[in-house]
DNA sequence: ACCGGGAGACGATACGTATCGCCTCGTTCC
DNA sequence: GGAACGAGGCGATACGTATCGTCTCCCGGT
């Protein structure tokens, strides 16, 4: 019969739920998403299989949970608030241009495009596994475009009638497009290109 | 042992290929792709497996050609030369805004919608299938957008500056983000909003 | 005779479930 | 306050199922 009782969370092995998270992250890097199993991630960690099956919903979510993981202790690291600073120099153009070129140096690197690249392709034909790819990875980050666009709405450099939503949109949604499907290679000159012809508009 | 000589294309069953196609969309559409295994789908088709596994190299790839023929019979039918054509008025943003919200009509039918995220998935985790996604299913339109930004330039209705690959990425760009990623809706306002900003610029 | 096609057996994985002792807790009872 | 006692997570592993990709086997058309 499947157990259908919760488990209690506060007895939970905390080595165990870290050596799952390297496990899975090791295991990625080193020969790929498809191979990395829960049979393959439960040895490697050196943890029963029913282990993970009892903490996790499936083999996506161990490795976007090991990847937030990541992604927090390295914030931890650089920031004291834990949250990534956008910059405001008052040059609205210099400043989405910096954070652009940032990012696409992070997509171009190779230690974060291979789990990247296996969640979201999960978390597109998964709702829910997308849903908590887009929550926990993607939106921290656009909050702070909107925050950085409504800033300059406020300074009069940019329009006062767009969402900010949707303008965040214009900048991210092209550089996504040729990330995840690979028409183009992702350079920097790309995303200041983005930035200069969001901003001025394709019109005369 | 491994056959690797290339079998001979001239005797190929031309009723077997179409029957594969045919179980390989009706699956998809009834049960999902991950359910649309190989061996369901010779199942279905009435077909050996090695029959798949002589012609094809993988399931996506079966996947994907039987939905390139289904829009190869779907654009012979209302057009004569095969290629959709896109409307030219004069008015770039209306034109714009034309085919943009046919983009979210088709991306929001749900017989459109799960073959196209299956691929899609598979193509941004394997980059030769990605490859060939983008070149037989995506490619044709987007040069559509290539074409007709290039006679609005030269009409006058667009900066002469600007590279036609970049400008249309700034319209489709947004539009995949948000569907592939189901970060908001998509909606006609939200295309048409799109035309409006890329065309205006986000600059007071 | 050759070769593609239908059918399906076959070994190899990986899945998800079910137990088995082991260990670590918190509780209870003297 | 210290020993006995569940409860429950943990490592480990056996189990049945599903799918993979390969390998025959025989049939039928050319």
């Amino acid at each position: 019969m499947a157990d259908n009782r919760p488990p209690d969370a506060s007895r939970r092995s905390e080595s165990a739920r870290r050596a799952i998270h390297d496990a899975a992250l090791a295991l990625v890097a080193e020969v790929g998403y498809p191979r990395t199993t829960i049979e393959a991630i439960a040895a490697r960690a050196g943890v029963g299989k029913q282990t993970i099956y009892r903490w996790w919903p499936s083999r996506a979510a161990v490795l976007l949970e090991a990847f937030v993981g990541l992604g927090e202790r390295a914030a931890g690291q650089s920031g004291t608030d834990g949250t990534q600073a956008f910059p405001d120099t008052g040059d609205l153009a210099a400043d989405l241009k910096a954070v652009l070129r940032a990012t696409v140096d992070e997509l171009n690197d190779p230690a974060f495009e291979a789990p990247t690249r296996a969640l979201a392709a999960e978390g597109i034909v998964d709702p829910r596994l997308g849903a908590e790819f887009v929550q926990k990875l993607l939106e921290p980050s656009l909050q702070l475009y909107a925050a950085r666009l409504r800033a300059a709405q406020e300074a009069g450099q940019a329009r006062a009638d767009i969402d900010p939503r949707t303008a965040l949109e214009l900048l991210v949604g092209p550089l996504t497009h040729r990330w995840l499907l690979r028409t183009l290679p992702l350079t920097h000159e790309y995303a200041d290109a983005i930035v200069d012809h969001a901003l001025r508009g394709l019109a005369p």
